[in-house]
DNA sequence: AAATCAATTTAGCATGGGCTAACTTTTTGC
DNA sequence: GCAAAAAGTTAGCCCATGCTAAATTGATTT
């Protein structure tokens, strides 16, 4: 069965994957930007060697992707001193914390399990459109007040 | 609102995102197995030209691509002939076909515009556990058969 | 205050996945 | 059958994201 997916015309199929690819280039931005602000939250401020350790990865490869959140105006951050999020990554990681409070309660409503959620929210959550997240949103409301 | 997601251990934190990542390196050579199933489908072989068109890069890029694929076991080509899929990509050509297909189907199941779906559709395939996958088809077939 | 330990940074490397430009091979059209 | 066009390949480049090893800085402890 599986009714038949719209084919996309050749034309299109260079966009979305072009979008993709730009989408991507976002996830591991997101991801950190998210993570500074629980561990600002959680521990007060966020150290290299927390996120290394939350990501596991080493504290150079933190390094390096902070010099690169700091360059896209994302963090702040001096030599030797914690990590801080400047207004747009702030902004960044509300958004974020949002959607995928939004994914994974649309997965929980839909009767999966704690761990499958958390999990696979964090990959989709880099990939739901604006549309996409609002039916999320929507049906998890609708199963809360009674279906 | 928005019932809390379970914290996971710092612990899990780590193999998450190792997961994640994992997930990552093996997009595109889904995307690229899926593409050269439909090309052959489609138009009876698959060449690069039509690859790079699709996914809107350079043939120079396809050509590195493919020979990661070829190193990996997952297409057999020799040159300036057309692509192969091997055993093991032809497997995993279906795999990704039918899981695209589940994903989309139940976007669309859940109201969502044919456009809107195609595209989260190609994002969201990528993260989409087993058990979620699982869920999704019930849902789908759920709503086919009458609520 | 010095020594030690933890955290951070730097340097140098690898791989994936993009690019352009130049070149070779194959196909096509006369 | 040859010339031009199309397709494919190669070389050399870039950036993101990871790594290890070594150097540096900051914090703690005696």
């Amino acid at each position: 069965m599986a009714g038949g997916a719209v084919l996309p015309t050749k034309e299109n199929h260079a966009e979305t994957f072009a979008r993709l690819r730009d989408a991507h280039a976002r996830e591991v931005t997101e991801d950190y930007v998210e993570m500074i602000a629980d561990l600002i939250v959680e521990e007060g401020e966020a150290r290299a060697v927390s996120l290394a350790e939350r990501f596991g990865v080493t504290p150079a490869t933190v390094n390096n992707t902070i010099k690169r959140l700091e360059r896209d105006g994302f963090v702040s951050s001096r030599p030797y001193r914690s990590i801080f999020l400047t207004e747009a990554g702030q902004a960044l990681a509300d958004k974020c914390r949002e959607r995928h409070q939004i994914v994974y309660d649309f997965l929980i409503a839909l009767g999966l399990d704690a761990k499958i959620a958390e999990f696979d929210a964090e990959g989709i959550e880099h990939h739901v459109s604006a549309e996409t997240l609002e039916v999320f949103r929507k049906f998890t409301e609708a199963r809360k007040t009674g279906d």
